[in-house]
DNA sequence: CCCGCGAGTGTACGGTCGTACGCTTCCTGG
DNA sequence: CCAGGAAGCGTACGACCGTACACTCGCGGG
């Protein structure tokens, strides 16, 4: 692990070059054989850096969410208060659903791993904490907890809709689901 | 295509068989081969019976979005007024994310797919437009949408939480993106 | 200056894959 | 009763896979 008396930044090159696979073809289409070529290292590389395939892939999403997770605390960490943070909700949304492709394929990647092997649903459980954490600076848990559902929901739909809808609606799931009952 | 002399169910099987094989290990690990034996048909059958791996993964798909249509269909077409309808959505989000993880695995198999290739896409605009015409007896399109897109986020949290939220948050945040800010 | 040792690599092996294709088998029309 | 052809199957081929492991190479200590 720790870098011998050569190594620029293989490890970090190799994880990258992961990532680029998955977003292009997925999953199944990943091998030790077209990540080393990609990352341009030797084939001997890959089981060298990494335990086998598995322990690569683990690796390649621990990155990948912190990306997310870094995503947002940049939206959500400033919002001072509650229409703020509804504003910084929706566009969230809106930068998650029509930014790149790549970030919202291999969110699905992670999800799809995450629904049948629990080693991939803690990197999503540190996810969702971390965003409820945010979102609990300005709405009681339940709230939070119901809108961090949301979030997933509209990004999800926006993105794979034929008529993506636009951000007023987006803002209008948000700002009812964040409406108590009792008062404004 | 046609049933020639002799044919029993050998191409159901072969879906069936192809759905159960991905519910447990995922479309990376479908093969002509492992899916033979399952179907318990020749492995010379999956060529004649469909043109490739990739035609035999959308038509186990479509028929999979036929059995999930057909539940969406079984909890919103009987409701008979706004109350009703929000009850159902909270019993279809839970039926969905607590019963058996296949149909949770299948649906992020499916969407994952969906992310990167328009052809699947198609079977998931059809379920949208399917659940969204029902919830649209009920509710305004715009809430519709929003709904269909709380639905798809409640759900997929349930099932990957590690203490999954109980059924009266579900209604709770049903019921409020439901409520229009006019009157109740 | 030389030796040893560990970081890093090339290669080869055993296995699985998708699919083409020639063969069997059995119905059908005469 | 026979010929023909279509439906369906077994097998084999070439490609690609993960990984083990013997090897090289270059630095650091003596």
């Amino acid at each position: 692990m720790a870098t011998g008396h050569t190594d620029p930044g293989r490890r970090a090159r190799i994880i990258a070059a992961t990532l680029d696979l998955i977003a292009e073809e997925g999953v199944p289409g990943v091998s030790h054989r077209k990540i080393a070529a990609r990352a341009d290292v030797p084939l001997g590389s890959m089981t060298y850096h990494f335990g086998g395939i598995d322990d690569l892939l683990r690796e390649a999403f621990r990155h990948f969410t912190d990306h997310i997770v870094a995503l947002f605390d940049t939206y959500l960490a400033p919002p001072a208060d509650r229409d703020q943070a509804r504003a910084a909700v929706a566009d969230l949304v809106h930068t998650l659903s029509e930014g790149s492709r790549r970030d919202l394929v291999l969110t699905q990647e992670l999800y799809t791993l995450a629904a049948r092997r629990p080693a991939y649903r803690e990197l999503t459980h540190a996810w969702m904490a971390r965003s409820r954490a945010h979102l609990e600076k300005h709405f009681d848990p339940a709230t939070a907890r119901q809108l961090d559902a949301l979030i997933e929901g509209l990004t999800l739909h926006r993105a794979l809709a034929r008529e993506p809808h636009d951000r007023a609606l987006t803002l209008e799931a948000v700002t009812r689901i964040t409406t108590t009952g009792g008062r404004p």
